[in-house]
DNA sequence: CTTGCGGTAAATATCTGACATTAAGTAGGG
DNA sequence: CCCTACTTAATGTCAGATATTTACCGCAAG
């Protein structure tokens, strides 16, 4: 992939900026694994900035794992199984992103498949009275913004919160640092879909059940209500929903 | 904290290794919350580097939350709740730490205690031959450096290697990547723990069991040996193995 | 023909010094 | 009493020179 098919307006913004660019042409996929970066000189020409910023802006991606650096060889691509998934800054460049990996998506998804049911139980059984209320505030904002096709976007930022507030509630840091991975995969989600008005209906009701069965201590119930949303949403994303899922060992163990 | 308590060999190694010294003493809680870190020139001259080692190392601190630095004010350490513990930089200096904060400890632990067992279930489901390969070839491993109490470190390599197979049989890239904070976790166990001779034996055959479970595709009992393991852990680390643990909602709903 | 050695070029890593920018505190004038 | 302008102290940025690592090529010995 040639250099000049980036856009180039870094100039405000510190290298921060200049990262999320070089980062955005990554996560799309415009290098493959392996393949050689342009080297700083280079960059600094194209973008008009110094040295320095270069090295700082390549620095963070070195540290997500996107590139790999070593002296006298240059600066390649790594592949996307050892991306830093798990960093927020990656998750910001991702949600950020107009068109992501297919990959990422689809594995992101999956881990949300897996793992959000049991979140749900976790919630029901920790989460604290200011814990609903955040969980309820988000749906009332998801109810408030539904009817307008015009706020999709606050519609998101809401869907967030919703189950942002449900990894919170579980009380642990790791989980909650985990909802990060939200954004972008339910950023990507209204991007994909076309978000029929009955399917957002019907999406508003799956939300309401999680709630109540969380209000109501039932983690059972939560679970349920978790897949069922999770359901939902795959049919928007347009992914399989059973392709990867994983039922209850309940259903399968003698 | 006075800055003339660090060590001070940082000339080897680059930036990382001043970076390393650095994270290792505010990973171990020498600053508190809020607390001024630090200036530039003074970092500079304690360890006698440039700058640019200095602010590279910063940076690196900076990107995983451990600090926030603005200009004009200076340097500050962030609360440990915005501290990025899934950022794989981050594991590896919880590893090499002789005594990470206790309340870390403890969130990595209530993770594991709460995620392993379903993570079980999803190897049991999912594993291939080649990851019943590597669970086993761990295992074998454990086992023989179990007897000699001067191999510790080599035990708990292959025990890291065990779990660290089990969450790869998962066949999804977040929950691969989670597995990274197995290391620290494990680490801490064998400082702290004296792992008598008994203790050692049990904690081999409950993972003997959490194997066999694997190897049958038995979810369910895949998931009971991974809570007795864990269980044997938590009474390694002098932690209540009941206190956060998340009881089936089997167990509690009607 | 292959292997091993040395030299050269290319890229990143680091050092140094100067300057720019930001934020907080402080004194003076309205 | 408040608001402005100045000072100070810290981080942010730039530019140039130098060090170090790596790959590649030519050459000679086996």
């Amino acid at each position: 992939m040639s250099l000049s098919e980036l856009p180039l307006a870094p100039k405000s913004g510190g290298s921060r900026a200049l990262a999320t660019i070089l980062a955005h042409a990554i996560l799309s996929g415009r290098w493959g694994s392996g393949d050689l970066f342009p080297r700083e000189l280079d960059l600094c020409e194209h973008f008009g900035v110094s040295r320095n910023r270069v090295r700082n802006a390549l620095a963070e991606l070195t540290s997500n794992g996107l590139i790999e650096r070593t002296a006298g060889r240059g600066t390649v691509v790594r592949p996307l199984e050892e991306w830093n998934l798990l960093d927020p800054q990656m998750s910001e460049w991702m949600a950020g992103l107009e068109a992501p990996h297919p990959q990422l998506v689809r594995e992101v998804f999956a881990f949300r498949l897996s793992a959000e049911p049991f979140i749900g139980e976790l919630a029901a059984l920790s989460a604290t009275d200011q814990d609903l209320a955040n969980i309820e505030r988000a749906f009332e904002g998801m109810c408030d913004s539904a009817a307008d096709p015009a706020r999709r976007e606050e519609h998101a930022e809401h869907d967030v919160a919703f189950h942002d507030a449900i990894y919170r509630a579980s009380h642990n840091l790791v989980w909650r640092q985990m909802g990060r991975l939200l954004r972008p995969s339910i950023i990507a989600l209204i991007q994909r879909s076309h978000h029929q008005a009955d399917s957002l209906a019907d999406s508003l009701a799956r939300h309401r059940q999680l709630l109540d069965a969380i209000r109501l201590r039932k983690p059972e119930a939560a679970r349920e209500a978790t897949e069922r949303v999770l359901e939902r949403t795959a049919a928007d994303l347009g992914l399989d929903p059973d392709g990867r899922k994983v039922r209850r060992p309940a259903a399968l163990s003698p």
